[in-house]
DNA sequence: TCGGTGAAACGATACGGCCCGTTCCGGGGC
DNA sequence: GCCCCGGAACGGGCCGTATCGTTTCACCGA
């Protein structure tokens, strides 16, 4: 999968054009900022890039791959540390929301998230790269668990799962402008659930 | 008499064909069972029904309301009544991961929620018809807050709305076939923070 | 009661337009 | 010279609309 996804360092014997393939990348994510997922085509980023189709293909297999590659091009949302969990989770989701609001990041994971629902290697890729973000979710809860505010046989799989899929649900039917006092009764409902003390 | 017991949809002077419509969405279902979303195509439809085009383009603005007549036609999932909230939504999401495993009510609905993302009919459709289900969900809490089993100043529709969005991201994510044990804790992750009593 | 009539829905076909994924070509930088 | 590039073109599929001729069915006058 990784395999000719990747924007980094490629295999012996394959030259690509590092200003090609940044031009590529621009246009796919100024395609997706202004015009969404419908407007979206290999053609359109193709002309937008004035690239040729078949150097686009050349160097990503399927519309989810470039997709991907420009989603991870992104900054990271950074998840914060404050010291206490339900601010933690507050926060993160506060940056993520913003975070997909205000940059192409939204529409191209919701694109993304769709192009998954038809085609198995964006599928794939997407189980990829969720697994890998639940993880790091996840160390939010472990640092809680750490400083015991949470359970030590708590799951801390689950509880990035019930976040995550809390923000995708908003990401999906656009509700990305939620109050924040809502967040915060949503996330106080996950985690009062799983606190050591009580 | 039995004429057009549809969907509610015509007006004054328009005869939609009972038959005809049937054959559409019950073609409209096969497509998606065998070929999937990326298979799904008004003009695969039309020929599997032997309708002309046409005649699908006049009673469904949208390739998605066709996919929200055909996701409407099936039956419902019931959401048990145990007495016991954790064994309600427990019993809830296991109804409705083997719903949507076994029928086509998965697919449609993945499919649903994929044009969503595309086209704002469809969007649009599917905020009310997630209002309304979510309304469904909110009440097996008030239930449970009659029983005195959740304090009454919880808000039953962010209850609902975490439920709900882990059973779309798992929809979403082929993961259907999660554990029971996995779907009980996190069950009881969420409703454990808003029990009354502890 | 009964047959005529016309509106409206029907299946089929065709159209221009867009996009897909691939192939071929000529130009140009290392 | 090599190899990657941009451009053009291809066959194929689907979209959404227009336009055929046909069939169905509610209405109504004889």
């Amino acid at each position: 999968m990784g395999e000719a996804a990747g924007t980094g360092r490629r295999s012996i014997g394959a030259r690509r054009n590092p200003d090609s393939a940044d031009a590529i990348l621009d246009a796919a994510e100024a395609v997706l900022a202004e015009a969404g997922y419908s407007g979206f085509s290999i053609e359109a980023v193709a002309r937008r890039a004035r690239a040729g189709k078949p150097t686009i293909y050349r160097w990503w297999p399927s519309k989810a791959a470039l997709l991907l590659d420009v989603y991870q091009r992104q900054k990271r949302v950074d998840v914060p540390d404050t010291g206490n969990l339900e601010d933690d989770l507050v926060g993160f989701l506060k940056n993520l929301f913003a975070h997909w609001r205000l940059t192409a990041s939204g529409n191209v994971f919701r694109s993304l998230i769709a192009e998954a629902q038809s085609d198995s290697h964006a599928a794939a890729a997407l189980a990829g790269y969720a697994t890998g973000r639940r993880a790091h979710t996840g160390q939010v809860i472990e640092r809680a668990k750490a400083r015991g505010e949470v359970a030590p046989e708590v799951d801390a799989g689950i509880v990035a799962d019930l976040i995550a899929s809390y923000a995708w649900r908003h990401l999906l039917t656009n509700r990305l402008d939620e109050d924040k006092a809502t967040l915060r009764t949503a996330v106080r409902y996950v985690i009062s659930g799983i606190s050591a003390k009580r």
